[in-house]
DNA sequence: CGGCTCCTTGACTTAAGTCAACGCACGTGG
DNA sequence: CCACGTGCGTTGACTTAAGTCAAGGAGCCG
């Protein structure tokens, strides 16, 4: 998975060894669970190898925004003391096997090359992604922004092989849903209806289909561009 | 200005002549103009020394996200050519005063130890901030959303001497505003027209005051600790 | 003095939220 | 192995925040 994940990012020699000790050290979260928390010292970093988590904000009311998933393949990087308190919290949404990375290792992986510009390609395609959300919850409507979530998904976990066709395991809530998407879980259920009932997307289960991507893509306006790595290996 | 954003995020020594040579080859810009369109090819970097900027996207329809904004003293840095298209459009929502700098002069800045340290200190700020104006629209309200933003802004400005008191020009239209909280412009002037009422702001020409902080600050439970440097400096 | 663009306001519509009930699946413990 | 609890999905009836449409006014610039 992780080899995936910098495989396209950027062209890896010898430091698949690195990664691969990495997936060693690896431990099984369930749902649920916060691994790191708002206020604490960030270091090292954190790689999902299965399950999805999250990044996500609360308000006194309890209300809560989910601002990143973080799928099989994703790191998250805490640049080490350059800031010195994380303004987020980074939680689980499923089971999930969770790679801790501490901060001498991570040091000697951002030493090498290779993977230092894999991680901050990393970086920005995240913050690229930050910035599409934004437009998707400011700028659509309820069905678009699901519409687009789910193209997003699809590309992103075809990148890490987790999707077969056209459809792949959503192992995340309706209210996890909402509070990515800044509305409400009972919304956001008739708004997958719609979507069922329109034909463009099935469900069984956690499996979701995307039946009719190229209606659902024009639907979205979704446009992979953000996300791609394409654009880099070509380069 | 320049000075002054360096300054907080880290100390520096003769740093300080380098960026005064950015602030020679200054141009003048009017309100409305894209500096850097989605799809170019990202190279060397873009300071802010007067009005306000900011990063937008656009629909098809024409709607346009607003994903932050670029204020006096604002760096926006192009890692050249780790990615090669820029999925987004900067502009100017007033005139400007612009420093471009290109590919070659940006990499001697960032040899500098000092200088990139700050550079990057500010891109993990710009990037918390993204995450909490994604928090500002999916999970408050109108009225609360216009709150922390005009606090947010506060805080900034204050940071490069652009605020007096309470006080500080805010050379922006209110459909600016609608396409960064992601609401209407009528509904933007209904709910700024709340927050007079409320006695909470005042407003004359380009002028805003934020008569009682501490309500505002509680009304948006505006927390600025994803702004911090002092947190850095305290380190 | 037009002719912009922006602000302001009102009347009305609509998308999304709220409240509430019920069913279903799953897991745990008796 | 079944009984029960709990969390999630689903649906309906109703409320509300925000959007839409539209028109007038204010400021600014050439």
């Amino acid at each position: 998975m992780l080899r995936k994940l910098q495989g396209f990012s950027k062209l890896e020699e010898a430091d698949a060894a690195a990664l691969a000790i990495i997936e060693a050290g690896t431990r099984l979260v369930p749902a649920g669970t916060d691994l790191i928390s708002e206020g604490d010292r960030p270091e090292g970093m954190i790689a999902i190898t299965e399950g999805f988590a999250c990044r996500y904000k609360l308000r006194a009311n309890g209300a809560r925004q989910i601002t990143a998933y973080l799928i099989p393949g994703d790191i998250c990087d805490f640049e080490t003391s350059i800031l010195n308190r994380i303004d987020h919290t980074i939680g689980t949404l499923s089971t999930c096997r969770v790679a801790r990375i501490g901060p001498e290792t991570g040091r000697e992986l951002r030493q090498r090359p290779a993977l230092a510009r894999g991680l901050r390609t990393v970086a920005l395609v995240d913050e690229a992604t930050l910035r599409e959300w934004m437009m998707n919850i400011g700028r659509r409507s309820a069905v678009e922004r699901l519409a687009h979530l789910l193209c997003e998904l699809l590309v992103r976990l075809r990148a890490v092989g987790l999707a077969s066709g056209n459809s792949f395991d959503l192992p995340i809530t309706q209210i996890d849903l909402a509070d990515t998407t800044g509305m409400t879980s009972v919304h956001v259920n008739r708004s997958l209806g719609e979507l069922k009932r329109a034909g463009l997307i099935e469900r069984k289960g956690k499996r979701v289909t995307l039946c009719d991507l190229p209606r659902l893509v024009e639907l979205a306006e979704f446009r992979s561009n953000y996300l791609n790595w394409e654009a880099q290996t070509a380069a």
